[in-house]
DNA sequence: CAGCCCTCTTGACCCACATCATTTCCGAAG
DNA sequence: CTTCGGAAATGATGTGGGTCAAGAGGGCTG
């Protein structure tokens, strides 16, 4: 295992395009980047759409970094009940929250026929020492999938049904504008509605009343997973702040 | 700065004896090996009750461990909305979900008197290139952040007011005794009513209307911000699973 | 000790979303 | 093309907790 390559692998495009919100996700790896290298220095294995990559529970010996294809990450209380966590994109790193138990805390899934690239723990905390780069960009990757996770404390917040879906789909859309450079005007989700409406903590039927409303109103065109962004302004506000007219909470 | 001290700095008492949930919050650091240390290498400074340690939107030159006192972490939306992210008690780790933007995405406010201990990024990504042993430790600490906040989204997800009250005060008392050592009967909240019902998503009245009702259940003991765990079974059976008799959600 | 302010508590009412129950859609298999 | 099965949409109804509105403590200051 050479070093010197983790630090390009890690040559990231820095989230700094995003500073602040929304859905500033994680994404530490150019995926072509990640493509040239890992073919080379990391193992890669292939997964069918709705297989297992870890399992809550299970000893962490790698992170990972999907390289190819939309995967979730959801823990299961003792009681059965299941939470997704978060989606993970091409380019963004999976399994850091396990470090600190030495275990997975959720099982994570591919949601689509995705490719994986394994980083062993070993070689990722050797290629650290050893180059100053790449232990920077690591930590820079974990304060992003912190700033991650707290944008989506932030989106659970906010009260409203509507507010929740519509912060989650402008978040979707800058991260496949963030992969594709260009303005994108329709969106794929490579999740369900179950899936959908476990992260954003509401049931699958609120989800679709909501779709169906922003429809209505002639901001979204919605055909089963794929979307259409028609008033982009709109979507916009209505994930934000004035969407909310009485507003209490602190 | 002698690098070699941050390795005894942040020789932790690991996360491991709360692997999983709840509330294992990111204990980077000993109290009283930072008291000793910090004396010696890094900059402290007193904070009296609800000072700002730093603002949102701010330059990140330093992240901080509280050697004493609790603080609280809030983003403020544009419209004004406040929502506190987290709670930090002496020898936690702030400020690493800032690295990304290279800007803070909070304020941190001291709860009460504290005295904050300040680890500059310069001297923090030094001491890591040079000592693995505390690149790893920090490796950890990040960990422990992101597991803490995946479960504040957990707190959240629980449907029932009473589930999200019950969990945070059974952290709350994990906490307490990891650092004390011993079993603790009771609870000092170092936040308001406000702080708290922000933290869980819900208002001030059903916090009030849930503690209420755990008094009146026997569970607990309430006089302001003082609580007195007098069930602790039945608190931790509420804050678990099966507190939920129905349960829909996936 | 009185007065004040601020935090917390309690009560009455109502609404957004969960829940329950169908119906419709769409893709895969035959 | 038809059949079938799981996912999504829609409708009707109920409720947890948000909202509004008073009190009730409890710790300051004068």
């Amino acid at each position: 295992m050479e070093p010197r390559l983790f630090q390009t692998l890690l040559e990231q495009r820095a989230c700094s395009d995003c500073v602040l919100k929304p859905m500033c996700k994680p994404a530490i790896v150019r995926p072509d980047e990640l493509e040239r290298m890992s073919d080379h220095v990391l193992p890669r294995r292939s997964l069918s759409a709705g297989e297992r990559l870890y399992e809550q529970g299970q000893k962490v010996r790698s992170l990972f970094v999907s390289q190819a294809g939309v995967f979730k990450t959801e823990t299961s209380a003792a009681d059965g009940r299941l939470q997704v966590l978060g989606f993970h994109f091409p380019g963004e790193l999976m399994g850091l929250e396990a470090i600190a138990g030495m275990r997975f805390r959720a099982d994570a899934f591919a949601l689509e026929p995705a490719v994986i690239c394994e980083i062993p723990l070993s070689a990722l905390e050797t290629a650290a020492s050893r180059q100053p780069e790449f232990q920077h960009h690591l930590l820079q990757a974990a304060g992003s999938c912190l700033a991650d996770q707290q944008e989506h404390v932030e989106l659970l917040a906010m009260r409203q049904a509507d507010e929740r879906v519509a912060l989650f789909l402008v978040g979707l859309l800058q991260r496949a504008e963030r992969i594709s450079g260009k303005e994108e005007a329709s969106i794929h989700l490579a999740m369900g509605r179950t899936d959908l409406a476990s992260y954003l903590c509401l049931t699958i039927e609120t989800v679709s009343r909501t779709f169906s409303s922003l429809r209505d109103a002639g901001i979204l065109g919605v055909q089963g997973r794929h979307l259409t962004v028609l008033d982009r302004q709109r979507l916009i506000g209505m994930s934000g702040s004035e969407g909310a007219k009485s507003t209490r909470r602190a």
